[in-house]
DNA sequence: AATCAACTTGAATGTTCATTCAATATTTGT
DNA sequence: ACAAATATTGAATGAACATTCAAGTTGATT
């Protein structure tokens, strides 16, 4: 019995990074076969179908984002500190010119009714980012307060997601931070 | 001459509705044929292509949500009131089951690079909102104070129109909100 | 009632789409 | 070395896609 002849993971980053960019519509299999070198037979037999296929893309994607956020959840003084470093670091991802906001909030807003157990998955893994977040605020705060503080981070991720796009936004993006965001301690701007 | 036998806002609204719901490139233009209950002759000459159409589309929806949101703002006591009204009013549509975000965010975050036409479109859209609510802010506020406020709206905004996805976020949303904008003076809860 | 530009029609076009499958190649167990 | 199991190949498939256009219809103007 022969084994699998590609690297699954090099392949499914490859096919994360079309979905991301271009979104799972408007993502071809062509697109998929160009980018990862596969044929179609080899792609289907190992993911079924495009679903299945970004799927297992989005899940090893969001995998790792989970794990580099529970590393930097840790490795500041406070988790205010760490919060901060993440929000000023998707600002500054998008002043990228190739900035493309977030996988998973496109996969959100664009898989519609008819794909329901994609829109599932995705509310899913957002739901676990939150309650990492939770998690660590909980050490400092009561549960109702953990959970507020939460849910406003979240709200400010996806507001900075989408706020992104706006070319020149970094220093009012920076101040609405500040502004709702308050109990995270931002150093003084002197 | 024989003039346009259809009425071409109804037809916007039906192709903007598809679009909305769909997303630009889940949407054929055999369903906007069944939607419109026009033939492909009439609508490309009309419109030009997908593209012209969506554009249309997208355009006269916009021109009405910022005359309903301009109305809206002048209505109440005060802007922190009217903004309080349009907030909450946005989660009560995420709490409906065919809750589909906003057209204009997910138009952002749907087009890639390969419509820079249509996204610049988008983007100066959603700058005109923002631009209203700093108009607003303005009457009691500072210029630097008026920024920040309609740039935490704004983000506030955005966040919602992704957060509401999550099932049963009510509650969440509302505490979040009222941590992060507390300048809006909510009332208490008692 | 004749004209003619503007509009509508809908079958046809050529392209691109996701997916299949018979043939071929490769690896592992015996 | 052989057999069995599993991967890869890539041309082929049929459906769906955006768009076109020649032919027909409409209604204001002459």
């Amino acid at each position: 019995m022969a084994r699998a002849q590609f690297d699954k993971e090099q392949v499914l980053e490859s096919a994360a990074n079309a979905f991301w960019r271009l979104g799972y519509n408007a993502t071809s299999m062509q697109t998929v076969f160009e980018k990862t070198g596969l044929k179609p037979g080899s792609i289907f037999l190992a993911f079924g179908n495009k679903e299945g296929l970004f799927k297992e893309a989005l899940g090893h994607n969001t995998e790792q984002s989970l794990i580099k956020l529970e590393s930097t959840l840790t490795q500041y003084e406070t988790v205010e500190e760490a919060i901060r470093h993440i929000l000023v670091s998707f600002i500054e991802e998008s002043c990228q010119s190739n900035y493309c906001s977030c996988f998973l909030v496109k996969s959100q807003l664009e898989l519609s009714d008819h794909q329901v157990e994609l829109q599932d998955y995705v509310s899913e893994r957002l739901r676990k980012i939150e309650s990492l977040y939770f998690k660590h605020l909980l050490k400092t705060n009561s549960e109702s307060e953990a959970q507020a503080k939460a849910s406003s981070v979240m709200l400010h991720i996806f507001g900075v997601r989408v706020y992104g796009y706006h070319s020149q936004s970094k220093n009012q993006l920076m101040d609405a931070l500040r502004l709702g965001l308050p109990w995270l301690a931002w150093p003084s701007v002197h």
